[in-house]
DNA sequence: GATCCGTGGTA
DNA sequence: TTACCAAGGAT
């Protein structure tokens, strides 16, 4: 990969992408300015997440917590609300993590140090890079996915941008092309061009501005890189899931624990079962261990699919009757309909959330 | 270094 | 329908 650097003028491909870059950059509510805090909240929605999914998102949690003070002082409820069907819900709980630490230790303002912003919890390579780049004009490398699918192609390197090592590899070769460059200018760049023409699929090579530099394109082979490897096809689990009101038109609710999987997220009790014919036993049985709540387990109201990326929920949703319930138990809450949209709940539930509150407004009339 | 951690869109 | 993808980080 070294040896192909030679290749490039790099001054003409800083010119060509840079260029290009300013005719055809997006207006996107973190470019209004070069706000440190802005850019940071920007970057923790973007990884792994699409720009059109985050934009919605990102407008209504900067209304909320418009300074890192704002989010400091912010209750975590509050926080996972907003972040509420984005996914990865540990970025926002570490966000907020660091965003308090920035508050108590820098007096606010986002450190500009590599070191220091680095040691923030959830802030990685690539963030790092990104933030002390686009805010602080700093020449520092931020390679994510566009990036290794760029430079694979330009470079028509066949290493699997899956491993570490080669995510290392882009980021020591970058520091020549961020020479002389803006950085905020050029590593944006590189992920707009990623974003809107050397895409995954079908790239526009007609439409690139550093098509002239581009080995796979000279080649023909861009449609083969990057390299990746396949993924396991996610496991499948069978999930019972119940809908418990008490006299008083409350439900029973659960949050989820600090750690793993929809950490701190609220749900319907919930438990995996083996036997699809069992779960209303399975059901009752977990009820009575975990809340101590004795409970008939009713007919079967729904059926919810949750596919994560890794796995896949099959569940099924039964009404319950209470047959007796202890005043309080851990880690759940008795909550009206109104009361529970106040939590933040796995897509899945907000599907079961959303269809007891149709039934229950269908029956008011 | 491999696996876990979400979600919605697309071919 | 299945498979894969998208501005990664923590363990």
């Amino acid at each position: 990969m070294e040896q192909q650097l030679e290749n490039i003028d790099i001054k003409r491909f800083q010119q060509d992408l840079i260029s290009w870059y300013e005719d055809h950059k997006r207006d996107l509510p973190w470019r209004q300015n070069q706000d440190p805090y802005r850019v940071w909240v920007s970057e923790v929605m973007l990884q792994q997440t699409k720009v059109d999914t985050v934009i919605p998102y990102y407008n209504r949690f900067m209304q909320q917590f418009p300074t890192p003070q704002k989010l400091a002082e912010a209750d975590e409820e509050d926080v996972m609300k907003a972040w509420e069907g984005l996914g990865y819900y540990s970025r926002v709980r570490n966000l907020q993590s660091a965003v308090r630490e920035v508050v108590a230790d820098y007096g606010g303002e986002v450190p500009s140090s590599k070191k220091a912003f680095s040691s923030l919890k959830g802030v990685g390579p690539y963030t790092a890079g990104a933030v002390l780049s686009i805010a602080y004009e700093k020449p520092e490398p931020a390679v994510d996915g566009n990036v290794m699918r760029v430079f694979s192609r330009i470079l028509l390197s066949r290493e699997d941008i899956g491993k570490a090592k080669t995510r290392k590899k882009f980021e020591s070769l970058l520091p020549a092309f961020l020479n002389d460059a803006k950085p905020s200018q050029f590593n944006q760049a590189v992920m707009e061009l990623g974003a809107l023409v050397c895409t995954p699929t079908s790239p526009g090579c007609l439409l690139c501005p550093v098509q002239y530099h581009c080995m796979a394109r000279a080649e023909g082979v861009q449609e083969e890189l990057p390299v990746k490897e396949k993924k396991k096809a996610p496991a499948k689990k069978e999930m019972a899931a119940v809908i418990l009101c008490d006299q008083q038109g409350k439900t029973l609710f659960h949050q989820r624990g600090e750690s793993g999987l929809l950490a701190r997220l609220w749900e319907y009790p919930n438990v995996e079962t083996k036997q699809k014919g069992e779960q209303k036993d399975t059901l009752s049985q977990f009820l009575k261990n975990t809340y101590g709540v004795q409970a008939k387990i009713g007919n079967k109201v729904q059926k919810v699919q949750h596919v994560f990326s890794h796995l896949i929920w099959n569940i099924t949703v039964y009404e319950g009757m209470i047959e007796e319930a202890p005043e309080h138990s851990q880690d759940c809450k008795w909550l009206t309909l109104e009361e529970a949209q106040k939590y933040a709940f796995p897509v899945s539930h907000q599907k079961i959330l959303k269809a007891q509150i149709e039934r229950r407004d269908a029956e008011w009339n």
